[in-house]
DNA sequence: GACTGAACTATACC
DNA sequence: ACGGGTATAGTTCAGTC
């Protein structure tokens, strides 16, 4: 039988000893297909320098003959090939060992530790991706297939599932893309008790297209048609499984479902002695730990949005926490419903229709959310070549890795392997290595500013100077490229190597894309360049993170150093061609247009891209009519990482400043963003001296709201792990106190109150937003507002602390006289 | 008990 | 344990006088 199919949930059984791969995925009548396949299974066996080829026979013979019986399983080595290959960028001379089982090639592997091999390689990959890197079936690209039809008792790991067809992959060929529109269920639960399984599920949404449904076993005497009426828990459950089978979607898509949604309802139905059976096949969701809880569905793609988000957008984001309200709101610009939660038995009979509207609109939000970023998680599983429920939660790391290892063929790379416990714990306590260059400013406004910045500059530094584990050299060769470190010289071959060739293609890519994208616009261009420019800058942080196969502290620590060298030498030029460089940070340069025009100043990018070494490019961030750079809070050097600019456009680019930060209250942030937005709009500090005595007025006369004077701090470890008893440690023990469950990841909010005695310590003025108070008007003063705008009057001449004082005094005074 | 520097902590930039 | 280093700045804590 033929048809046409597309690649979505993978996952393998045994059959027989062997390992099958089992594939679900549709065809473009809509049709469900799951195909079966197996591929060779083999591992590496790097033969050491110059053994003679008698021995290598006698090797070969030997592990020919091996039989294990692991587990309960009989495997054994099927045959031995011997093949030129390259390990690291070298010629090596490697075995192929086939074996009938995946899972047993690393006791394989235990068995030929012979003198003759030097390393075994190529067996911790995981079934799923070995077989795609064998079989390029590769996930959500289309083929044509043809193959037998099996029934369920063909093979014992296929019995029972729930597909339109299943077939025995005979032959495959890629085709172009088609439309593919995927079939989504979003769900989520509202329950009594934020532990796992602690309190009892209340209610579960689930949307879908033309679907929206609330179950819940909750009986309220006005009935909603859209909310489904069950006797108990145990019968929610049920129907929830019954309506996803009957919806049958290929992905269900939760928020942060990973660790809360799916594992309760797992708990739940244990607890009412229920089968959850949501797999394709009636099987239960599997749950595994890596640091994270992960819920695997087979057939069916569970999906946890916050974990791709987290991964692929948070650096970009506006947003103050990853919770579904705030990314909603910034992504769909619109939130979740308002509802106050309360244990069950204290819901209103008129509360419970607003609460059944809340659990409903959460679904259609991560519905919503799942249709804006599926472009996005589809070209990121096609361009790292991993199955979606992979692409969806792996780090950048990973992907990084995945995107190596699934292109070195045409290298004829052996793959690295992953590095041990030993080796991770070894590499994680080598110190730190020198970074990126950051200049420092001198404080003072500043008028008509150029920026430039080199794109992709860590990603076209590996490139240009060959940096990685495979070109490293001990010593310096009479060809090679050599930088000076803190730590000493380091030197990178010449003769390129798969690393860099391959961050290259990455990057050209991006390049293609990007431009392919500014000539006719669509979503899943932008999503594809997008997802390259994301590899490339991952790229630097994938060769220094202990936890990578290629790993070479020495490639990121020479990536940084070449990096740094050259932005040095580009602000040079830039201020020998009589322009003034007024700051730089990694990877960027901003300076003074000193009276030359914008023409002048692209046509001198021009000339400095054609004298820039490799790949290196630099690129015009833009033109700006005045930025600000100020001091640090002691001393008057001048601040990194803190400065505003003003775009011709109008627009405010702020960075460092409490303006961005969340730490700070809402009424120093905006009081300090409008006092920067004036003095860039004026040139001068006048009109936002005003504002500010106007606020403090306010503050004074406690005209404040609470809501603009909480602080919010996030909870980053669990509590009694704290050293220092900070306000925010405080705060978090009184919302345990009142009954609030606080883990380590949450945003503490919290106020500053004036207390009877006169306090020493902050903390001692800590109270919850909604605790009854005045709050503290000298430390809002002291240490929110005044610290937040001292250092911008600063670069104008205007002691802002010293006014508000004179004026402090002089009350006092009067008041002394009245 | 006031003062001071170090330690701890959170968050931002690129 | 699930990219990296650089940087600012707050609050607490421990030691000093």
């Amino acid at each position: 039988m033929d048809t046409d199919f597309i690649p979505l949930d993978y996952d393998y059984f045994d059959f027989e000893g062997r390992n099958y791969i089992r594939i679900i995925g549709r065809n473009s009548k809509g049709k469900r297909v799951c195909v079966v396949d197996t591929c060779d299974i083999y591992l590496w066996a790097i033969l050491k320098d110059g053994v003679k080829k008698e021995k290598i026979s006698k090797v070969i013979e030997k592990i020919e003959k091996i039989k294990l019986d692991s587990k309960g399983r009989q495997t054994r080595v099927e045959k031995v090939e011997l093949h030129e290959k390259t390990f690291l960028g070298k010629k090596v001379k490697a075995l192929k060992v086939f074996a009938t089982n995946y899972k047993d090639l690393h006791d394989i592997a235990d068995e030929i530790g012979f003198d003759e091999i030097e390393k075994r390689r190529g067996y911790d990959l995981g079934f799923t991706t070995h077989y795609i890197i064998e079989r390029k079936i590769v996930p959500c690209n289309w083929y044509d297939i043809s193959g037998d039809l099996i029934a369920g008792n063909d093979f014992a790991g296929i019995s029972n599932i729930e597909v339109d067809f299943c077939l025995k992959l005979n032959k495959s060929k890629k085709i172009e893309e088609r439309k593919f529109e995927p079939k989504i269920v979003a769900y989520d639960i509202e329950t009594d008790d934020i532990k796992i399984g602690k309190g009892e599920i209340l209610m579960i949404s689930l949307v879908s297209d033309n679907f929206k449904k609330v179950i819940t076993w909750k009986k309220t005497k006005k009935k909603f048609d859209y909310v489904e009426y069950v006797k108990d828990e145990g019968e929610l459950l049920e129907r929830f499984s019954e309506h996803l089978k009957k919806l049958s979607p290929d992905f269900l898509v939760g928020y942060y479902s990973d660790n809360f949604d799916l594992p309760y309802l797992k708990a739940r139905a244990e607890e009412n002695k229920i089968r959850l059976s949501l797999g394709l096949d009636g099987s239960e969701p599997k749950f595994s730990r890596g640091i994270e809880l992960t819920g695997k569905i087979k057939g069916i793609v569970h999906i946890d949005l916050l974990r791709f988000i987290r991964t692929a957008y948070s650096q970009y984001m506006q947003s103050e926490t990853m919770r579904l309200d705030d990314v909603a709101t910034e992504f769909l610009g619109e939130g979740k419903k308002v509802f106050k939660f309360k244990h069950s038995s204290k819901i209103k009979e008129d509360e419970w229709e607003s609460f059944f509207e809340y659990n409903l609109h959460d679904s259609v939000l991560v519905f919503r959310l799942f249709e804006k970023i599926w472009p996005d998680i589809l070209e990121f599983s096609r361009i790292i070549q991993e199955p979606i429920f992979e692409a969806s939660r792996n780090g950048m790391s990973k992907n990084v890795e995945s995107y190596i290892l699934h292109n070195l063929e045409k290298f004829d790379e052996i793959p690295e392997k992953k590095p041990m416990s030993e080796e991770i714990s070894k590499r994680m306590h080598m110190g730190k290595y020198e970074g990126a260059f950051v200049f420092e400013p001198i404080p003072g406004i500043y008028e008509d500013i150029a920026v430039f910045d080199f794109t992709s500059c860590y990603g076209s530094t590996i490139v240009t100077y060959n940096l990685s584990k495979s070109t490293f050299l001990e010593k310096p060769e009479k060809n090679s490229y050599s930088i000076e470190t803190p730590e000493g010289k380091l030197h990178f071959s010449k003769e390129s190597g798969f690393f860099p060739e391959i961050l290259n293609d990455i990057i050209e890519k991006r390049k293609k894309y990007k431009q392919e994208l500014k000539e006719k616009p669509d979503v899943i261009k932008k999503a594809r360049s997008n997802a390259f420019k994301l590899l490339a800058n991952s790229a630097y942080g994938y060769q220094g993170f202990f936890g990578a196969r290629y790993y070479l502290r020495e490639a990121a620590a020479a990536t940084a150093a070449f990096a740094k060298k050259l932005i040095k030498e580009v602000i040079e030029t830039i201020d020998d061609a009589k322009y003034k460089t007024v700051y730089s940070d990694t990877d960027s340069i901003a300076f003074l247009l000193n009276g030359k025009t914008e023409k002048q100043t692209l046509d001198f990018l021009k000339k400095l891209n054609s004298q820039l070494p490799g790949i290196m490019e630099l690129e015009l961030e833009g033109f700006f009519r005045r930025g600000l750079w100020v001091t640090k809070r002691t001393g008057t050097i001048g601040a990194k990482k803190k400065y505003a600019l003003l775009g011709k456009d109008g627009k405010v680019k702020i960075r460092g400043f409490e303006t961005v930060r969340r730490d700070w209250c809402a009424l120093a942030r905006r009081t300090q963003d409008k006092v920067l937005r004036l003095v860039l709009d004026e040139g001068d500090e006048k009109k936002s001296l005003e504002y500010v005595k106007d606020i403090i007025k306010k503050l004074k006369q406690r005209k404040i709201s609470i809501d603009d004077l909480i602080i919010k701090t996030q909870l980053k470890k669990s509590l009694e792990d704290y050293k220092t008893v900070s306000p925010h440690v405080i705060a978090a023990r009184k919302m345990i106190d009142s009954g609030i469950p606080i883990d380590e990841g949450h945003l503490i909010e919290y106020y500053i109150a004036e207390t009877e005695e006169k306090k020493k310590l902050v903390r001692d003025g800590v109270k919850l937003p909604n605790e009854k108070g005045e709050y503290d008007i000298e430390y809002y003063l002291e240490h929110q507002i005044l610290p937040a705008v001292d250092t911008i009057f600063q670069v104008f001449g205007v002691d802002i602390k010293g006014i508000i004082e004179e004026k402090k005094k002089d009350q006092n005074r009067l008041s002394k006289w009245m």
